[in-house]
DNA sequence: AAACCGGGGAG
DNA sequence: CTCCCAGGTTT
């Protein structure tokens, strides 16, 4: 069969109008691609329509500050993409501007790795490199009936080199967006639409009943519990305290209330004795009082925190506490997030 | 090779 | 509840 033929002819007909497909702009099509990693098309357009219209050029996404566009990512997750998106910039701006136009130049950017490197090269320069994403593994796992676990080494060596062979030379960018887009809206996890696929004659996993084994994936997350009491500053002028998060763990750059990291529930009398609290609070007298009785549970693929915050307001001001307004303005998690909104009752 | 890094939504 | 999303980096 001429699977590039029918893959674009499919796509031709089905595809979405996305603007990031209405450009051949490097720079927007590499924004997109980032901010697409992981990510859902729904969750990520508006982030895409908001970093297009704040940072309109690299040279503006290079001179902006990091905890800038860390706010503008705020919401969105892993948010090492945006600090490397940011650090790339200013790689390309450093390289006298000159955008990387290979998959080999652009694999030298931060935060682009092999499939990103292939969406740009092609999408943006025609080069002939096979993407290969979670739709891809899908859609080659079930039309060929391949078993091999998309998420080892041998795996992913196997996918690349048969999507490679499958590429339409001639029409690379086609051929990617229209795979990428057929395992999106037509061959999806679950109750993929095989009824009117147009592979259904030549597709072995239908014509075998694997559509649910495949593609095959080895599980070994296992998720770890983590108990945050966070302090809730307030001093006599509602000043509050927030610290930055370092970059060697979950949420880096991003800023919260000072917390004790502790397993289980935390008894006031034991808050107050710890190290942390005493550190924070100084030699001021206080007044604390728990928010949530029961934890507010956070959850992420890899962790489940339990979340408690004290309200502590002490009688001296804090050297380095800052105002309501001026934390609103730096990026938080979404655990912050919502409780900053729920307890300020802000917007 | 395995662990780490978010948040949302579908089923 | 489980799974997965236009993956990449670090250990």
């Amino acid at each position: 069969m001429d699977f590039s033929r029918q893959l674009i002819d499919w796509y031709v007909v089905n595809k979405r109008e996305l603007p990031w497909r209405d450009t051949q702009n490097p720079y927007f099509i590499w924004l997109s691609e980032v901010i697409l990693q992981q990510t859902r098309v729904k969750q990520g357009l508006p982030y895409y329509k908001s970093f297009v219209k704040n940072y309109p050029t690299v040279q503006e996404l290079a001179a902006a500050p990091q905890d800038d566009v860390l706010k503008l990512w705020q919401g969105l997750g892993y948010y090492s993409r945006a600090t490397n998106l940011q650090a790339a910039a200013v790689q390309i701006v450093d390289n006298d501007l000159k955008f990387p136009n290979t998959y080999k130049e652009l694999l030298t950017l931060k935060g682009v790795g092999d499939y990103t490197a292939a969406a740009i090269a092609s999408f943006a320069f025609n080069e002939a490199v096979a993407v290969v994403d979670g739709n891809v593994y899908r859609v080659l796992s079930r039309i060929y009936g391949i078993a091999t676990p998309i998420n080892v080494p041998a795996g992913v060596r196997e996918f690349k080199e048969l999507a490679s062979k499958l590429l339409n030379k001639k029409d690379p960018a086609t051929h990617n967006q229209a795979i990428m887009e057929f395992g999106a809206m037509q061959c999806m996890p679950k109750n993929p639409d095989c009824d009117t696929c147009p592979f259904q004659k030549d597709c072995v996993a239908f014509n075998e009943g694997r559509i649910a084994e495949l593609p095959v994936k080895i599980k070994k997350t296992k998720v770890k519990s983590l108990f945050h009491h966070y302090i809730v500053i307030q001093t006599p002028s509602k000043k509050l305290l927030f610290n930055q998060r370092d970059n060697s763990s979950i949420w880096a750059g991003l800023f919260e209330f000072p917390y004790i990291d502790a397993s289980g529930g935390l008894l006031p009398v034991e808050l107050t004795e710890h190290e942390v609290f005493k550190d924070v609070v100084g030699g001021s007298r206080f007044r604390e009082s728990v928010y949530n009785q029961e934890p507010i549970i956070h959850k992420l693929s890899h962790r489940k925190i339990h979340a408690y915050f004290w309200i502590v307001e002490v009688e001296d001001e804090i050297n380095g506490a800052i105002t309501i307004e001026e934390a609103q303005e730096r990026p938080v998690h979404v655990l912050m997030e919502r409780f900053m909104k729920d307890f300020w009752q802000l917007k």
